[in-house]
DNA sequence: ATATGTGCAAATAATTTGCACATTA
DNA sequence: TAATGTGCAAATTATTTGCACATAT
């Protein structure tokens, strides 16, 4: 129903995610957004958000802590979250992407919109550091 | 660390868990609980709960709307939620608990935990209901 | 002109925490 | 009797919302 309009502080929302891989909260994306538009407020901001992602242009990722996270990649993915640093990376996998598809068409008690996976562990970097302490 | 005590309350939402498929809030827990033991708290079931999900005795769904829901369950497996009546059934395929225990293993930039996966689309009856209205 | 969007501040929802008392080992 | 758990209430965190004004079509 209700016709879009176009706004400066969505476009730059939208943006802004396109440029990070690192999956920010909404309160980042606040803090960064202050920078270009010192009086946006973080009403608005998770306003756009939630509308963004209503309208597929990104997603949200509400598996990785107490604040949801958004990604502006909206091509099917999967995601790796490093429990001791917090970091959230993408997983690339055609094939688990496949399954997911084929899981979800194969679903007898209801219609498959959409699939998520995430996996949960420590990254390289932190199991390094890990090492070093031992 | 901390040498884990008996508690009648633990145990008690332990079991009710167990005994449920439909991944209840903390504040339907507590209040299924509440008929056993008037006095218990929200507090208490909060941290039950996220105890016995630290000790792996129940799992955690954080995937599934604002409020966080808990599965008595924790044999590998997956859910789809109805994003109309909000029910999340559990989904049961070998072949996919195989191929993400797979990509977690060829997984290059960390070491996995644990995985995930999650579906979300519309159940059988609100379909129903949805044809009979149209 | 009218619908849509924004900033601000207050409200809400879910969860966590401090503290005095109770229970378990 | 020492460590762990509980109930209660207050605090915290993330998110949403009402409203008067601003901007886009």
């Amino acid at each position: 129903m209700a016709a879009l309009k176009y706004s400066r502080q969505r476009e730059s929302i939208k943006e802004f995610l396109r440029s990070r891989t690192d999956h920010p909260t909404a309160d980042t994306v606040y803090e960064n957004l202050r920078q270009i538009y010192p009086s946006i407020s973080l009403g608005t901001v998770y306003r756009n958000l939630s509308l963004l992602s209503d309208i597929g242009e990104i997603r949200k990722l509400t598996n990785f802590g107490s604040a949801d996270r958004y990604d502006g990649r909206v091509a099917p993915h999967s995601h790796f979250m490093c429990t001791r640093c917090n970091r959230v990376i993408d997983m690339q996998s055609d094939r688990l992407n496949g399954i997911l598809e084929q899981a979800a068409a194969e679903f007898i008690h209801g219609k498959v919109f959409d699939v998520d996976a995430s996996f949960y562990g420590i990254c390289k970097e932190c199991l390094k550091k890990e090492e070093k302490q031992a």
